[in-house]
DNA sequence: ATCGAACTGTAAACTAGCCGACAATAAGCA
DNA sequence: TGCTTATTGTCGGCTAGTTTACAGTTCGAT
């Protein structure tokens, strides 16, 4: 079952290596930089062009906000991921902004209709992304099944086991993580309250599965989770 | 099987329209054919050559088995719907299989791997294929938000107004719909307990909004949902 | 026609987790 | 440095929904 994580987390770093570095050149052209701080909101506005977007450094959070002004978080979407309108199809409805989780992010963009081109005229490439938006899809399903089956704490340990894969600095058994998120984040991505969340982290805390503070997060032995 | 046949069968399927007559007739990607009964059980199973499947007639639904055999409803497939590994990567320890829910079904399959050689002699088809999984993944997004913000009436209303939308025949405000699905499947899809939805379904069958038996359901208002 | 299996109906006990409220820290910043 | 705001900690009360348990109903099959 987990076997499927790994995977996952190889993402899009992969989707430009088919391609040539005139290729990337040719798309880099069109390419929009921005730089970003720490807590500033990043619109990828409906009205505007539809375009797809590359992190390049950093760490940011995909906000939905609904009719009620409740606000869910999406998506994490760290170094080297794409993000935006990954579907292709330009969603006018969405309520969506990012802000910025890390102290400073690069971002650049493309327009949708370049990058269709692009992929019309590497049929490898299209390939390739084919199978990274399934791979999206599929990453979504599984969380999906947890939220479905499992209780809050057994989400809160997935979550923590598959962050410790994606990101953490392993020593042994302890796992060290770069805590950008808060407790109020974490709940949102696992799915509920945020006094659930503390009292389940507190609680691992106390029975010294975890070292939690603003800055990082230690988990003393992955095996538990 | 019968070339003609394999090409009227691809041809009336949405995602082939950008294709050709001639290419369609070049294809003949088509391997496998199966007819079945209701109640009958049908593993795509693993260990075989990796396929996708194309739903003919009927409808079925996708059953996933966890560690500690509880069944879960993944989806339900309906006449024209893709299914299968639609990520196109195999994933080999999946657990699910599908059952048969209307009284016979017709599906047709052919192999990963023409579908990929296909796409790659086909860019367009596949950006086309690609759009048309973001559209599943968009559907998965959505009924995953609503499980997590709404409480299990909302869930039940939206998931009675999607069907009535998608299969329901109107007459007026009226909506008829051909039931194939029990109160437990109807509990599954929604999330939650096989009580608390035959409890919500009475509840509106007594508040007049509905008639439910085993092979129809009557929505007498679509717009109080 | 009868039997058994699958489906539907109902109710009481129980519980995970939400919500509101408020206190205690920690972090940013003027 | 002190002030303000964001984040974390904690506690009952509350409720939607689960679980268990059993009874009634429908349907297909022999």
């Amino acid at each position: 079952m987990y076997e499927d994580l790994k995977y996952w987390y190889l993402r899009d770093h992969k989707l430009f290596r088919t391609l040539s570095f005139a290729q990337i050149r040719q798309l880099c052209i069109i390419t929009g930089f921005k730089k970003a701080n720490k807590g500033e909101i990043i619109y990828f506005s409906s009205s505007d062009v539809p375009r797809i977007f590359l992190l390049k450094k950093g760490n940011i959070k995909i906000v939905a906000v609904d009719e009620e002004g409740n606000e869910t978080i999406k998506d994490i979407i760290q170094k080297g991921d794409l993000f935006g309108e990954l579907t292709l199809e330009n969603d006018f409805e969405s309520n969506e902004y990012a802000k910025v989780l890390s102290d400073d992010v690069v971002i650049c963009s493309f327009l949708m209709s370049d990058f269709e081109d692009l992929l019309l005229k590497n049929p490898s490439l299209a390939l390739s992304y084919t199978k990274f938006v399934g791979l999206k899809m599929k990453r979504i399903k599984n969380s999906y099944a947890n939220l479905v089956s499992k209780d809050a704490k057994t989400r809160l340990y997935q979550f923590l086991k598959d962050w410790a894969e994606k990101e953490g600095k392993q020593e042994g058994n302890k796992i060290t993580l770069e805590n950008y998120l808060t407790q109020t984040d974490i709940a949102q991505i696992i799915c509920t309250s945020r006094q659930t969340a503390t009292q389940l982290l507190n609680e691992m805390e106390s029975r010294g599965m975890l070292l939690y503070n603003r800055r990082e997060i230690i988990i003393t032995d992955v095996t538990q989770l």
